[in-house]
DNA sequence: CGATGGTATGACAGAATTGTGACAGTAGCA
DNA sequence: TGCTACTGTCACAATTCTGTCATACCATCG
C-alpha cells in the first residue's frame, strides 16, 4: 500500500529533505508550493494524506486547512502541520483548523516518519478503484456499480464499501469488530450490532439476484463472503 | 483471550466505573492508584493494556508512560492516556512519551471501549490463524471451515474448539477436567458430562465423512483424537 | 451370569446469538 | 430552506447453542 503525501512547503530545501525521507519509507511525495498548488493537485488525485507547513505565500496553511476541512471529498484526509515556530497559539490554531497532528522545526525525520505512519495507520482504509470480480458478482468502485449476472444492484455508501470489503477479502470469517475497523475505520464508534443491520441491509440488496448466500454467518465468530 | 487491563486512576469513582465498564466487555480490570502501585501491579503480571491517567498523585502519567518505554519488559504494552483536559498540547506530550491512544474526560464509555479494543486487536493479531491438517481434516480458524475429503463440515463454536484443539494435541489422552480446561477454560464451572456431549455432536458432524472413529474413547481415562 | 461402574444417546429448557422491522437523527443535495 | 436518502440504535422475534438429565448401552470383573 503505497500512499500518496501531498507536501506543501514553499522552501525548496525543506521540500527535498521531506521528499527523499517519504520516499525512503515507502511512501510517494507530491510536491507543491503554494495553497493554488495544492489545489490543483487535490483535485486531480486525492493524496492520502498532507504536510502542510504554517507558514505559506499567500493564504496561509491554516486558512488552507479549513478549506480542506469544509469541502466534503476532503474532509476525511488527514494533515499534518509544520510550523518553524515552537510559539504555543501556533498549535492551538493548527489543531483546531482541523489538522491531525502538529510538528514543529527543526524535527527529526524520525519522529515525522513516526507521526506520518501512525496518521496513516488510524486511517480508514482507501478503496482501490480497480473492478473486483467475486461469486458472479462485478464491483467497479471507479463507477460506483455492481453488476450481478446482467442485472443492476443499488447501494448504499456503507453497503457499497462493506461488500466491496468482502469481495476483496473472501472465505475468511471477520469479526463484528474487524469488519467495523476495516469497512468503518477504527477510530469510528459505533455499536457492533450495527455490522448486522447493514449486512442484512446488504443480502436484502442480493436477494433479487439470489445471491443472498454469499454473506455467511458464522455463529460466535462474525460474517463470511464465500464464492462455493 | 480475556485481556488483563490495569487501570492507573487515583479518583476510586472513576476508577470503578473504568472497572465496571471493561468487565462488561469481557475483559479484566486491575487497579492501581499511583505510579508505585502500577509497578507492583505490573511486577507480579505483566498487563495486556494499561489506561493511564494524566494527572496522578507523585510522579505523573507521562513520567510513568516514559518509564514503561525505557523497560525493556513494558516497552510494548500499550497505553492509552487518559486526561481531564482538552488541552491539544497534553495530546502531543502524552504521544510523544509513548502513549498509543488518548482520551479526554469526559468520555464516553462506548469511545473507551471501542479503543481499547482497537488498540489490542492492532497488538495482538490473531494467534493460531494457521490451517491444522490431521486425519484426513483439514481446519481453518481463520475461515472458520473444516474440509473433510472435500465436504464442508459446520460446527458450532464449542465443536469447533474442540476439534481444534485435538487436532493440535493428537495421539493423546486427555481426561474430562483437561478438556475442560483446554477448551472451556479453566475458569468455568460445568459437569464433566458435559464434555460427553459435546464429544458425542462432534462425532455425529464427522459421521457422514465415516471420520467419527477418529475420536477414541479410553474407557476410565478419557478421549484421544488418533489419526491412525 | 449378574453386578457394577463407566459411556452413549436423545430430549429439553434456558441461555446466547442473530435476524428483522421500525424510528429518529443527520447529511447531502437541489 | 425543505426534501430525500442514509445511518445507527433499539426492541422484539427467530434461531441456534449449551449444559443437564434420565435412560439405554457396554465392558469388565467377581
Amino acid at each position: 500500500m503505497t500512499a500518496n503525501i501531498l507536501v506543501v512547503e514553499d522552501e525548496p530545501a525543506i521540500q527535498e529533505l521531506l521528499a527523499f525521507n517519504i520516499a525512503q519509507c515507502g511512501y510517494r511525495a507530491i510536491e507543491a508550493y503554494d495553497a493554488d498548488g495544492a489545489w490543483t493537485h487535490i483535485n486531480h488525485a486525492l493524496p492520502d494524506l498532507i504536510l502542510l507547513d504554517w507558514m505559506l505565500p499567500g493564504s496561509s496553511g491554516v486558512e488552507l486547512a479549513r478549506r480542506l476541512r469544509a469541502d466534503q471529498r476532503t474532509r476525511n484526509i488527514p494533515i499534518i502541520m509544520l510550523t518553524a515556530r515552537t510559539d504555543e497559539r501556533d498549535k492551538i490554531l493548527g489543531l483546531e483548523s482541523g489538522a491531525d497532528d502538529y510538528i514543529t522545526k527543526p524535527f527529526s525525520p524520525r519522529e515525522l516518519m513516526a507521526r506520518i505512519r501512525a496518521v496513516l495507520r488510524r486511517r480508514a482504509p482507501q478503496m482501490s478503484d480497480e473492478t473486483v470480480v467475486a461469486g458472479g458478482l462485478e464491483l467497479s468502485p471507479a463507477m460506483h456499480r455492481i453488476n450481478a449476472n446482467g442485472a443492476m444492484i443499488d447501494l448504499g455508501p456503507t453497503e457499497f464499501r462493506l461488500l466491496h470489503f468482502f469481495m476483496t477479502h473472501p472465505e475468511r470469517v471477520y469479526s463484528r469488530s474487524q469488519l467495523l475497523d476495516q469497512v468503518w475505520g477504527d477510530h469510528v464508534f459505533v455499536e457492533e450490532r450495527t455490522v448486522d443491520v447493514h449486512i442484512r441491509r446488504l443480502r436484502q440488496a442480493l436477494e433479487p439476484s439470489s445471491l443472498d448466500r454469499l454473506i455467511q454467518t458464522v455463529r460466535g465468530s462474525g460474517y463470511r463472503f464465500s464464492c462455493n
